[in-house]
DNA sequence: TTCCGCATGTAATCTGTTACATGATTAC
DNA sequence: GTAATCATGTAACAGATTACATGCGGAA
């Protein structure tokens, strides 16, 4: 249940309404670190007032009507708990890889291409966000928000290094397998071959373009 | 939907049991790119079959009773079809990382240093597997495999180089802001005392330690 | 004979998303 | 006046996990 202290970490940040939560999650970048939908942002501010860890306080201030959350002790006590539990080793859960480790067409690796040139593109503009953020004059940026900066920054450099590197090969021809003791690698390949084969005399079973 | 296509992926590399795909989930090191609990490939496993993408041969030559699934020509296409399409930008979700941008307790560093060694400890150990995975003259490593494996192994040491930086300077006095605006750093360290003060006064309102 | 690894499945549940739905305020 | 942004909410659903449940075969 992260999700519920990924949002007590941001109202800890400051008093915030879902809808500040929503945006911290969007624009600000954070949204690299966690995601959530703004469905369950209001859901979950309820059922975290319901357990006392946060409170509400309807401001009026400014015209318009909004609900300005705080952390309560408890809450405090709760999110600072959960900091010091063990956290999980994450799962990655990166499309752009999962298409590359099984990547099964070896006639069409354009494609390929195409989809690290898009990542690359938007990976150097995070890179960039993430570099001018502590010196832009209005972000707060605390020491802790640093080293997470410095993070991002470190491994979207890695990413891109990897980018140029893949790139590079996958403009060359197909390579042969770097080890495959079962011959696995080149009896996929007549798998797929079979398979396109059989694609072609048949028509296209079930959908798109071959 | 990427579940059904990294189960295919899976059987594309070869025919696969439901627990086969399970083990190269959990052991492969797969499992830092996509993850998924056995509870579900049974019962996506059926569902490819109804969707034709996959056959399931029962196999009973090794005495015990398995159920072998190969990809289909459609299956196939399905799966180039996908890989051809655009990848998402990933979202982290690193636990470790949320709770290292919103650290509320600066009298308690330490533990985000044990935190950071037992992240070390993990990410030195996939590290290893990974690096030795391309000459261990077992596994099949084709190119696209060597490619991801490029990968991991760059982003484990991009991941390395940060954990050493991090613990240094954890170790040290906690650091005043690197940018601070609207003074919301300062705010919310006066935020976080006063809740202990009356966590401290009343007891615990919720749960565990202090 | 007992435990571990192989092997498969189901049902309840949880977690979070999507789409629907509304409305005020501000800038053009 | 009208479009964009601020602001909040709900209901249906998708997606996946957890826990439950079973059973064979081989090793010790």
């Amino acid at each position: 249940m992260s999700i519920d202290f990924a949002i007590l970490g941001v109202i800890g940040s400051r008093p915030s309404t879902g809808y500040d939560i929503k945006t911290e999650f969007e624009h600000t970048g954070q949204g690299l670190i966690w995601g959530i939908s703004h469905g369950s942002i209001y859901t979950r501010l309820r059922e975290l007032e319901r357990m006392g860890w946060v409170t509400c306080v309807v401001d009026d201030t400014d015209g318009r009507q909004k609900k300005l959350y705080d952390l309560t002790p408890s809450g405090w006590n709760a999110l600072m708990n959960w900091q010091e539990e063990p956290a999980e080793y994450p799962v990655v859960k990166d499309d752009l890889l999962l298409k590359v480790v099984y990547w099964a067409n070896d006639e069409n690796r354009e494609a390929l291409v195409e989809h690290l040139q898009v990542r690359k593109v938007r990976s150097k503009q995070l890179l960039g966000f993430f570099e001018q953020l502590p010196t832009n004059g209005e972000s707060s940026v605390g020491e802790y928000g640093m080293l997470t900066i410095q993070y991002v920054v470190l491994k979207l450099k890695a990413e891109l290094e990897w980018i140029e590197l893949a790139i590079k090969q996958l403009q060359g021809p197909p390579q042969p397998p770097v080890q495959d003791p079962d011959d696995l690698v080149a009896k996929r390949r007549t798998r797929v071959q079979e398979a396109k084969r059989l694609l072609r005399n048949s028509g296209n079973a079930t959908e798109g373009t071959e």
